[in-house]
DNA sequence: AATTATCCATACACTGGTGTATTGTTTGTC
DNA sequence: GACAAACAATACACCAGTGTATGGATAATT
């Protein structure tokens, strides 16, 4: 019927590269996920940032959720797996603990992209049981990572636990509430360094 | 044309509240954004859970952007009217400090639709300007309101907003992971003991 | 060079949402 | 009880998004 106009290869963002795959697919989710949250996250905007159209992406997934699904398992598999680089190089415990402070707080201020996805992760998670297991499971890496270092300040297990448990709801609060806003920089290392204080029990001098 | 068909009063949630009112749409867009995030704010949605039509709502909002204003207008103004009931009851620090923190962590936890409501506009506000606005009102307010109980802590007035932020971003952080967990009353209990010994500068047993 | 697998374009049907204009029904008030 | 104001129903146009079917183009393999 109609005449069928040739198909050339439109100008990608990355034009050497004709063939998309399905990790270039998760890499531009990331990018809606970070800057609207998981209802942002719509096959027909990710196409058109893409250069292409929706063919492509129902070939690469099955439908809507699969993106989600395969998105969850990507960042709760990366979440676990960088776990290693928070294991203290060795030194004294004022020294590991300011590292992994700093690595936490400052040094993630700085991944803004990083953080507005992890914190569309737990917001969505709140009404998804999926997404909400994952959440879950990294946490819980999460904090018992931490224990091993915290082992050092005390001997109680119970004592542990807690004091892991609330430096890493410290954490996650932080970024909730300092993140993207003026002067956070300053701040954030403040509450960085008041943070290792109270982790290693040091009497404030006020 | 078509037969004008008897438009009887079907039955509402208060069937003997005829009419609706500003305020009763805001409540029921408080469900639908507890539930489900300022993207599942429908109005469509909204008006066949009120049991009636799009009418009514354009009656009395502009647009579903009105809606959103309106509802954030109002949560501002409840979380900064309600400040006045975390003023403690006079007592020695340790008492009033405990108070606070079980209002703010305990209490909090069991008023789960107001929590996942200020959870939802923390999110929306990472994505749009007035609600970042109106949430760090209410933050600077919160830490402000609680320095004048730190005051009796520390001497030093950068230490007192530290403590202070430091405790409030410990709040949220624990609302954050903690709410909605199974086990999560426990421990919620454990953090906020452990929260107001590191106040209190109690150095630790273990 | 022919074939197959891989990847993408096009066109279509369908759903669900917004907003507007118009009309209808109550409710209060004089 | 007449009249106006407040509130809601209906119908319409419009748009954005999903999913499917099918065919076209490219790359890989033999």
């Amino acid at each position: 019927m109609t005449d069928a106009k040739p198909q050339k290869r439109r100008s990608r963002k990355t034009p050497e590269k004709a063939q998309l795959t399905r990790d270039d697919w998760l890499d531009a989710a990331a990018g809606e996920v970070a800057a609207g949250g998981f209802s942002n996250l719509r096959v027909l905007t990710l196409a058109k940032k893409l250069g292409v159209t929706r063919g492509s992406f129902y070939w690469h997934f099955k439908d809507h959720e699969d993106l989600v699904v395969r998105f969850l398992n990507r960042w709760r598999d990366r979440r676990l797996h960088e776990l290693q680089y928070w294991k203290p190089k060795g030194g004294d415990v004022e020294t590991e603990l300011r590292q992994i402070l700093e690595l936490l707080l400052t040094d993630a201020s700085r991944n803004i992209r990083r953080l507005q996805v992890e914190l569309a992760v737990r917001d969505f998670a709140r009404r998804n049981d999926y997404a909400a297991d994952l959440v879950t499971q990294v946490d819980e890496a999460r904090i018992n990572q931490n224990c091993e270092l915290y082992e050092r300040l005390s001997s109680d297990p119970q004592r542990i636990r807690d004091l892991s448990l609330l430096m890493y709801v410290a954490t996650i609060g932080s970024q909730v509430v300092l993140t993207g806003k003026k002067g956070d920089a300053e701040t954030i290392r403040r509450v960085e360094d008041l943070m290792a204080r109270v982790a290693l029990g040091q009497r404030d001098e006020g």
